[in-house]
Formats: structure tokens, sequence, C-alpha cells
DNA sequence: ATATTTGTACGAATAATTTCGTAGAATGAA
DNA sequence: TTCATTCTACGAAATTATTCGTACAAATAT
């Protein structure tokens, strides 16, 4: 059973994925900037995480430094398949039509996403 | 700030939008298909969706009836929206990679989604 | 050297969700 | 009638997630 990062955690991993191995008072940082939030808040669910093995951390210098040991592409497909299900029943049509139903996706994306499509259905014959 | 149903709601609210009114021994029957759960959890549960006017009731016979007041479609594009910001920081595009990588989808499917993304770009123009 | 700042540790308060036990009313069967 | 079953109501325990205060060690500045 993979391991579910909640909510918060995730916001965690997310700074982490994108700015690499990084202090609390960095990832506290950059979680600021979106919203309030206290330093020993972001401490403690750091440290959590670290105990439920989500991230490694490095005690070398004084302010530790963490890095995720989650992989990001596979904890979005995990995160992915479970909502398919909780959500869509399973359906990934279902979810896409939705998906580009309602967001507005740009040109670019859209483009993107038929050809991925013409590749699978190449590949599938 | 659209409501946002916790899984265990959803859970409900996807029995109640597929068996349509329904009193909480059919829902709780129907839950116990995929696991064990206790009628009186599915009864408080059902109370408090109806106190958060996520469900109607229909006290006219002893065993009251539950209806679904959020709608599927419109529930579910909540839902995804904000799965796509937290897990993909809201790009629709990787979301879509990430499904149609892992997920094999039916060639119907693909091309179902694939008509949709011509529409769309027919649209956009 | 002493005061200020910056860090970790950690317990515990708070909040949100889920589960369950028990009471008692209504219904149905023996 | 009397007993068993089927409901609702509801408080409260159990669980999970989030937030915060306080203590104190290390580093830095005055």
């Amino acid at each position: 059973m993979p391991i579910k990062p909640t909510e918060s955690e995730l916001e965690i991993l997310q700074v982490l994925w994108q700015c690499g191995p990084s202090t609390v008072r960095q990832v506290n940082e950059k979680l600021s900037e979106k919203k309030e939030t206290g330093y020993t808040t972001t401490l403690k669910l750091m440290q959590i995480m670290a105990e439920k093995g989500m991230l490694e951390r490095d005690e070398q210098a004084r302010s530790h430094i963490y890095k995720p040991l989650l992989k990001e592409k596979e904890t979005q497909g995990h995160l992915l398949s479970r909502f398919l299900d909780a959500t869509f029943k399973g359906s990934a049509s279902s979810l896409v039509m939705q998906l580009l139903g309602n967001n507005p996706a740009t040109k670019e994306e859209l483009k993107e996403i038929k050809s991925l499509i013409e590749k699978l259905e190449g590949e599938q014959k």
C-alpha cells in the first residue's frame, strides 16, 4: 500500500520537489507565500514526515536539510489513481471529459495531449 | 466556496447518485459490499450530511429517505479542480499525461477524448 | 561576556473525521 | 399482549491531522 501524504504533507513535498533539498526555514518561507504558516508548524510536520519515511534528513549542519524520498511522478500517480476511483469510479475518460470541459486548457496543452493520444493509439493497434 | 465532501461522505453520495433516493439501510448495504461498515456509522454520517445541506431527507415514512442535493457532475468538477491544483499545480496536461500514461484506457475512450479535444480546438481559434 | 537570533525537540491543545454504544419509539410476529 | 426486530437520536470515544507554546542548545552580534 503506497504512502498517502495528507494535504499539508503534499504541500511540503511540492516545495521540496520544486526547490530541491531544503531547510525547514526555506520550506516555511515558500509556503508562507501562499498562506500564513507558523514556523514550528512546518517544523513539526517535516519531522513527522521524516519519521514516516517520506523525507530523509541530513543533520550535519545545525539547520537540518530535508529531501523527499518519494518521487514526484510516482506519488502523483498513486494519488491520481486513488482519486480516479473515489471520484470517478475509475473511469478515466469521464475524468478527462470533466477536466477539459471545465478547466480551459491552453492550445499548447491540448496539442500536447492530442499527440500523446495518437502515440497511444499507435502502440495499441 | 463549494462544499467539500469528505471521503466517507463521497462514498455515500456515490451510492445515492447511482441508486437514487435511498434509506440508510439501503446505503449501508451497498457500502458493505465494498467494506465493513456499521449501520449506525452510516446513519450518523448521513444525518450530518443532511445538517450540512448535502442531503435532503423525507421523514414521511419511518425509514427516512435521503436524496443528494449536490449534483454529481458539479461536485466532481469541484473536487477535480482542487485535486488538480494540489497535486499537479494546476497543470491539466500533466494530469492527463500521468493518467493516460499509467492507467491504460480503451481504444474507445481514447477516441472519445480525442474528438473532444478536436472540438475544443475548433472553438478556441 | 552577554544579549539576540535561529535552530531543534517535544508535549499538548485544537480540530476534523469516523466509529460505535445505548436508549427508546414504532412495527411486526408469535 | 409480549418479544424480537428495525428504526432514529445522540453522546461520546477513537482516530487522524494540524497548530502552537515552551524549553533549551548553538551561533552570531554587540
